[in-house]
DNA sequence: TTGAAACTGAACTGCTGGGTTTATATTGAT
DNA sequence: ATCAATATAAACCCAGCAGTTCAGTTTCAA
């Protein structure tokens, strides 16, 4: 149909099976998933899929990278620098809140933990795209609030840390191990504000408490 | 030699196959462990492990169950009471800490993460042993620590989650992704010192602060 | 001592799944 | 039209592993 990228058509078929894979793998996880499924999946062949990939290792890599970076993508860039600082803590912890119990991400953590020692590098990799690079962009936004005067921090890494860590209150664990699957925008906001004024009763400045 | 318990001598090597498939059921997750692995590290043959279980499964779970129990008990009871509660909350941070970053724990829960999809009941299960049980422990705790007027807390439940998010802080994830191997105890104190005045900044009567 | 229960070791079944091969079909540029 | 690259389907090889079977050996209580 459309021909995208006619220099690297060597292969017209690689993003079905990439596609077919991402599908395969994330349902099943690496050992879980079979090369024939993810070849019905992308509705290619087997040989084709050799053909593209050397084996079954190298494909699944490609998929999780991929995959990381677009969930990286996703949450960096929701931070809103304009509103009022206690407001855009509330809306840092809801939106993390809620990443951190959602499908995608409770997939992709027990897949990267389950197959880290088969891919040690992969776990790497995930760390540095996901929680690696939030924490980074989160101690830059923090740092700025310092200077701003609008937060009373000595340790700004430790009280980034501290900040994400506390966003999973309750809820991660729960998600992770079934006990519970499905998380109210109530619930999660509940957390939210618990988070932010745990935060700022330490961090913020003298006058500001928490609303009872 | 000794002779234990004869009443239930249906089977004299029931203790050797379990320590066994702990061995390599710790060291090579579910799919990872071979029957034949586990009947050669427990010294027996095949047919009296499958004497004895039924199948593979059961002989895991059994596994999983007392080793979620013997952590269950490592954890409780390091809780001291006649402390000053700075101190007490302190050396919980710690304990917590340090347990989180410790092999067994990162191994049970990379296991049982991994299964959850094979074995639904295991997930809850650890969850209820592990997490869970330590949850009920802190909120008794943090109870009667409100009764005494040592600490001020609306929401004991709540704030019972969020101390113990905070003693996961920056080493918990580094742990399960290989990204820090080793933690040093001034490390984790320096996270348990973090836990506790951000704890206490907002939990702890008026007049503690934290010691800067 | 004896007999039953427990245990052994090794071979065997059946199945799944990664990876290869081959003979054939489709595509698309010239 | 044609040729070369690409894709297909199906059979095939090989290895690992869960679980079984069985003939022979050890243990232990009476």
């Amino acid at each position: 149909m459309n021909k995208q990228s006619p220099n690297l058509r060597k292969g017209r078929k690689v993003d079905q099976v990439l596609q077919g894979a991402r599908e395969i793998f994330m349902r099943d996880g690496f050992e879980g998933a079979s090369v024939d499924d993810i070849a019905r999946a992308a509705g290619v062949s087997k040989a084709t899929l050799y053909s593209y990939f050397s084996d079954k290792r190298q494909l699944f890599q490609e998929v999780v990278q991929s995959e990381c970076e677009r969930m990286s993508n996703n949450i960096v860039s929701q931070i809103d620098e304009s509103v009022p600082l206690r407001d855009a803590l509330k809306m840092a912890a809801f939106g993390l809140g809620k990443f951190i119990v959602s499908d995608v991400a409770q997939r992709m953590f027990r897949i990267c933990l389950a197959e880290r020692d088969r891919f040690p590098e992969l776990g790497q990799a995930y760390y540095a795209a996901g929680p690696g690079n939030g924490h980074e962009q989160l101690v830059m936004h923090l740092t700025e609030a310092v200077a701003c005067g609008d937060l009373v921090i000595e340790d700004v890494d430790m009280a980034a840390y501290q900040f994400s860590e506390l966003c999973k209150t309750r809820h991660f664990q729960k998600a992770c191990f079934g006990v519970q699957t499905e998380f109210s925008d109530a619930e999660i906001e509940e957390v939210a504000e618990a988070t932010v004024n745990l935060f700022l009763a330490m961090y913020g400045p003298k006058n500001e408490g928490a609303p009872s």
